[in-house]
DNA sequence: CGAATAGTGTCTATAAGACATTATACT
DNA sequence: AGTATAATGTCTTATAGACACTATTCG
């Protein structure tokens, strides 16, 4: 803290950004706003905006513009601050903090562009990374950094089963590692893994869900456990995904 | 990113706080400050400060503190934001968000306190996380995130090496993590795990060092690698380091 | 019964935990 | 020689990786 009183600190817009990732037909998505006033008026960026005022709490203010510009309740919602980008060059309307969170979510509807945005969609987030969709601002590190962070997360705690609804499949928790970290896992080890974790999953009923000629899988809800010990390696053996094109969703 | 440029957002201080973080007699210390202005004079704190000005880089401005504050050029230090603390009412002058940074050390002398300062000193890093010294702000949780950063940077980072001078022995990287983790570790499992680790240490000349009527210790110097796989472990049945007191240092 | 996915079991390789022994330098 | 620390080796156990097989549902 600043032991300085005698001397005026300068002032900075403190704004957040949010990453906002889920699953859409197994791809790992992230939620991008189509800016409608400048600057950069016109690309894609984060959802996020300035504190409301002096007195708002940061996550608080988080929260609000993930309802505003997203229309996500985010009671339950996983909600994580993972950064700050701060550059003095970033935004050209001055001296722009910006505190970036992390939110996983199951599979969501379309978003709806909100007040100042002229479009608003989910984007496979290696269009992101690649760089084939170039964002505002630092938006593209940003992004990058946060899925390290979900990355990361996916290792030691149970952030996985926040991509998944209530009740879930194992082979559903599957498709979540093998999206977010973009390799092949096999099932096999994969469910003695999940099954021999203490309160990773609990299961749910004994089955459900026949939907055609297959074999209907158990059900399971995340357990009370938080923290994965041994930890999920994804550092070994894993064959990458085939980067074959997945079919686009039906409209 | 803010879409609004109709609206006034409001503008916050921004502030520095560094843990940093050094090993003296083999336990983790901090450097603390005693705060000679308000608010909290009197108090032990992190060393800190505002922004100089408008434009100043935020690490930069760190580095400028810890030379500042404690006498430390900072030029090839370990220096890592991981966390920002901005609650509302934590600093009685305004809205002060506060941008943590972790700085690793090996042994380091004595501080001396700078302007504003009525005492900088090593403080055993238990002490503040037990509460027996308690800190100005919410310093106290930042030192607490600090320390956790570090522990468990410690588990696949080549971070350990930091702790050390430029060349060192295993067992002196060993007391780093006994220190910083605060568990005892088996000597010879560990120089297995860490001389099987690619790129983590690399001998530096044969020997050296022969204090007194023992067996002098083969040196090393930290490698190229920067990420431990597979990672060490602290999770399973490590003995907790007895909590005898340890000689306090000669003055 | 065939198709398709769900779930279990087995073998092997790797690495960690526990512990005994040898090595080296000094007095 | 005695002492104190350095370093290596061995055995056991836990867990990951690879892979084959059985189970369940529905048409």
């Amino acid at each position: 803290m600043a032991d300085d009183d005698s001397w005026d600190p300068p002032a900075v817009l403190l704004a957040v950004d949010l990453v906002i990732l889920t699953l859409r037909q197994t791809r790992l998505h992230v939620l991008l706003i189509e800016r409608g006033v400048a600057p950069y008026q016109g690309a894609w960026a984060l959802p996020g905006g300035f504190l409301r005022h002096e007195n708002e709490d940061i996550e608080e203010a988080a929260r609000r513009e993930l309802a505003e510009e997203a229309g996500l309740v985010s009671s339950k919602l996983h909600l994580e601050q993972f950064g700050l980008f701060g550059e003095p060059g970033r935004d050209p309307r001055g001296r722009v903090i910006s505190v970036a969170f992390l939110a996983i979510s199951p599979e969501l509807p379309e978003p709806v562009a909100g007040t100042d945005a002229a479009g608003a969609r989910w984007v496979p987030a290696d269009e992101v990374l690649s760089s084939a969709l170039p964002l505002a601002f630092d938006h593209q590190c940003v992004v990058a950094e946060g899925v390290e962070r979900a990355r990361s997360k996916l290792e030691h705690t149970s952030l996985a089963t926040a991509f998944c609804r209530t009740v879930f499949t194992l082979a559903e928790l599957l498709q979540v590692y093998e999206a977010v970290w973009g390799v092949r896992l096999d099932p096999r080890n994969f469910y003695r893994k999940i099954q021999g974790t203490r309160d990773f999953v609990i299961a749910d009923g004994p089955s459900r869900k026949a939907t055609g000629a297959v074999r209907p899988a158990r059900l399971f809800r995340a357990g009370p456990g938080t923290m994965l010990f041994p930890p999920m390696l994804r550092s070994t053996s894993q064959q990458p995904v085939p980067q074959e094109h997945r079919e686009e969703e039906v409209p």
